[in-house]
DNA sequence: GATGAATGAGGATTCATTCAT
DNA sequence: GATGAATGAATCCTCATTCAT
C-alpha cells in the first residue's frame, strides 16, 4: 500500500463520478482503506487531485518535448504532438480525463501551478502551428482557433478510448494525425513514422480492472 | 421569476462548479431566492439539471434535423450539422458544457431519456458520414473515429467560446465547417451559405452577465 | 427558540466542559436541536463563544462605567468596581468564568475585540488605582501588582458562587469590598452604600435549572 | 528521553491550549517524537495530566506543611501558606494553571484522587485562618469567603507571572503576604522571613524557552 | 525505543429536502 | 409565492489509541 495506490483509487473515481461527487470515503474504500487512512498519504483531498494532474501534465509536456526534439519540419513536429497527445490520452484516459476536466476544483497554488503547466503545454502547439504557416505551408485561417479544435479533437479521446478495444493506440495515433494534417492542409510523407510516438503509463492511472468505464455506457 | 429564471441561475452555476459542486443553495442564491423556494418550481436538483439537458438537447436536434432538412448532398450536410452543433455551443455555451459534462449525475429515468436522445442525435451525424462515404467520395478510414472527432471538435467550442468576443459565430460556423470538410477530405462549394445555420438562445441559457467564465482565465 | 437560547446552551455547555471539550451536538443536545439546526442562529462555533464574550465585558464595562459616574473619592470609585464586577460574577458566573477562561479559543478579529475589551476594562481598574495613590492615601506598593491580586480575587467568585447559595449578591459585593479597602489600606465609611452595585442577568447566561455546576464538586 | 520529558511537553501545551483543546499529537510534535511512541512513556492522554496535577498538588502540600511546621502563630503560618503557594505559582506557573483550571477534564479515580489532594490542602489554609481568628484576633467576618479571596487571588499569580520578568520571586512574595495580612485585619511583625519560603521547580514544569505564553498577549 | 500504518469514533460544517406559516 | 426553521445524512478531516515492525 502507498502513494501509488490511493492515487490509482481516486482517479479512478475522480474520473467517473468527478471531484465534487467523489468522497474521500469512496476512494478510500476503492483502495480497502479507511477513510482516515488516506491522511497518511495524502494532505488534503484537492492535494491528492492536484497531484495527478500536475503528473499529467508534467508526463505530457516530456513526451511532447521529447516527440520534436531534432524534428525540424513543422508537419512532423505536429504529427509528433498529436501522436503524444493521443497515446498519453489512450494510455491513461482516466487520468487525462480529470486533468482536463477538474481545472475548476483546484484552488490557490494548486490551480496556479496546474494552469502554468498547461499553458506552456499549449503554447508549445502554437509555436508549432506558427513555423508551419510561416515556413511550411500549413493553411491555417486562425490560428488560435486551429489549435483549439486540435486540442479538443485530441482531448476528445480520453472520453471513450478504452485500452484494449478495437483500435491500437498505435492505429489512433495514425488515424489523428492524418486528420490532423487535414485540417492545416498539408499532405505529409512520414505519417507512419511520425505518429507513433510512444507513451507511458503514469503510475497513476487505475488499471483496467476499475469500473470507471461503468457510468459512460 | 419563473421556472426559466431559476434554470438559468442553475446552469451558470453547474457550468462554473459543476453539478456536484454546486449546492441548491448556491442556485438559490444566484436567483435570489430562498433555497426553500426554489422547490416551488423545481422537484429535485437532478430534475433540474435534466430539464435543461432535455432542452439543449433537444433543440439542438430540432435544429440539426431542420437544417439538412431537404438538402441531398452529404457534403452539405455534414457542413450544415457542423454550422447547427457549433451554433447551439457558441449561443449556448454555458447549457452545452453543463450537458455535455453532466452525464454522469444523472440516474434512472433521467439518464435514459438524456442518452436516448443523445444517441438518436449522434446517429444522424453517423448516418451523414456513411452516405458521404458511400456516395460523396467523404475519404474516412475510420467512420467512428472521424464522427468522434468531429463531435469532440465541435463540442470544445463550448468550453472556449464567449458571446460577443473576437469571432462572430457566422464566422465560427464557416471555419469550423472548413475543418470538417478537410477531415473528410472533401473540397465544399458551398461553405458560405450551408455553415449559417441559425440557432437560438435558450431559454435556460444565463445572460452574459452571469459569472460563468470567471474561473476558467 | 431564538438566538438567546442557544447562548444560553452553549454558555452552560462551555462552562462545565470548556470550549474546545464542547461539541457543537452537546450544544445542540442542550437546547433540543439537532447540531445542523443550530448554524441557523449561529455562524461559527468560534462566533458563538465569541458573542457572548463581547456580551459579558460590555456589560461589564457599562456596569462599571455607570457605577463610577459623578462619583469623586477614589475608594469609593473602588468600592464601586468591586461591587459592579462581583455583582456581575454572582449573577452571571456561567458566563463570566466563559470569558475569564476562553480568550485562548479566539482567533483573529474576534480575539483581537475581545482583548480590546478586556484592556480597556482594566484600564479603568487601573486608573482608579493611581489617581487613589495619589490622592486618596490608598497605601499601595505595586500598582499592577495590586490590580492583578483585586482582579484575580474578584474573578474567582465567578468559580464559586451559586445563586440561590448561603450568601445574598449584596452580602457578598460588602465581603469583597471590605477586603479591596483592607488590600488598599485604606478605611471606607460608606462600605453600604458604594458596595451594593446593581448588576442584571445577561440573556446569555444560563438558567439556575442547568447542570453547569454538576463537575465541579 | 524519558517520562519528565514528555510531561513538561504535555504541561507547556495544556497551559497554553486547554487539555482538550490539545491533542496527542501536539505533545508528541513538541518533545520530538511519533504521537505513537509517546505511549511508551504514558499510558492514556488523561493520565498524563492527573501525573502532573498529582505531583503538583502534593509538592504545593509539601511545601506548605513544611513551611509551617513548627510555627505556632497563626498570623506567621498564613504568610508561609502564601509564599508557599505564590512561589510554587510563580515557580510553575504552567503546572499550576493545568493544575488550577484541568479538574473537570479527569474523571473517575482521577478525579478522585486530585479532588482528595485539593481538600487536603484547603482543609489546611482553613485551619490557619479558624486558629486565627480564635487566638490571634484576625478579623475575618466569613472565614470560607475569606479563604476562597485569599486562595484566587494566589492563584492568579500562575495566570500573570513569568520568570525572570519585573519582580522576584521574593519580592512577589512579600507583597503577597502583605496583601493576606491586610485582608484578615492583622499587622504582622515578621513578613520578610516568614513570607521567604523555599519552593522547587517541577520536573514537569516547560522550560523559559518555550511558547506557553504566547497567546496570553 | 521508536515509528508507520491503521482504525472507529467523533470533530465542525454543509447537504438536499420538507413543512408549517 | 416565499420563507424560516428544522433535520438526517453526508461532507472533509482529526481524534486518541493500537500494533506489527
Amino acid at each position: 500500500m502507498g502513494l501509488a495506490e490511493v492515487e490509482r483509487a481516486a482517479v479512478s473515481r475522480f474520473a467517473a463520478d468527478g471531484f465534487a461527487g467523489t468522497g474521500i470515503r469512496d476512494v478510500g474504500r476503492a483502495v480497502g482503506l479507511n477513510s482516515a487512512s488516506l491522511y497518511h498519504y495524502v494532505s488534503t483531498k484537492e492535494d491528492l487531485l492536484a497531484g495527478v494532474m500536475r503528473q499529467c501534465l508534467e508526463e505530457l509536456d516530456r513526451v511532447a518535448t521529447g516527440s520534436v526534439a531534432g524534428v525540424d519540419e513543422p508537419i512532423r513536429q505536429l504529427i509528433r504532438l498529436v501522436g503524444a497527445h493521443v497515446g498519453m490520452s489512450a494510455q491513461n484516459p482516466a487520468t487525462c480525463r480529470v486533468t482536463d476536466q477538474e481545472l475548476r476544483s483546484l484552488t490557490g497554488a494548486n490551480l496556479q501551478a496546474v494552469m502554468d503547466l498547461r499553458d506552456g503545454y499549449e503554447a508549445r502547439w502554437d509555436a508549432v502551428l506558427r513555423s508551419g504557416v510561416r515556413t511550411a505551408g500549413f493553411e491555417v485561417t486562425d490560428r488560435k482557433l486551429t489549435r483549439l479544435a486540435l486540442l479538443d479533437m485530441c482531448n476528445g479521446v480520453a472520453n471513450w478510448y478504452r485500452p484494449g478495444g478495437r483500435l491500437s493506440i498505435g492505429r489512433l495515433q495514425l488515424r489523428f494525425a492524418e486528420l490532423a494534417c487535414r485540417m492545416v492542409g498539408v499532405t505529409a510523407l512520414s505519417l507512419r513514422e511520425d505518429a507513433a510516438v510512444q507513451t507511458v503509463r503514469l503510475a497513476c492511472e487505475p488499471g483496467d480492472e476499475s469500473d470507471v468505464w461503468r457510468a459512460s455506457a
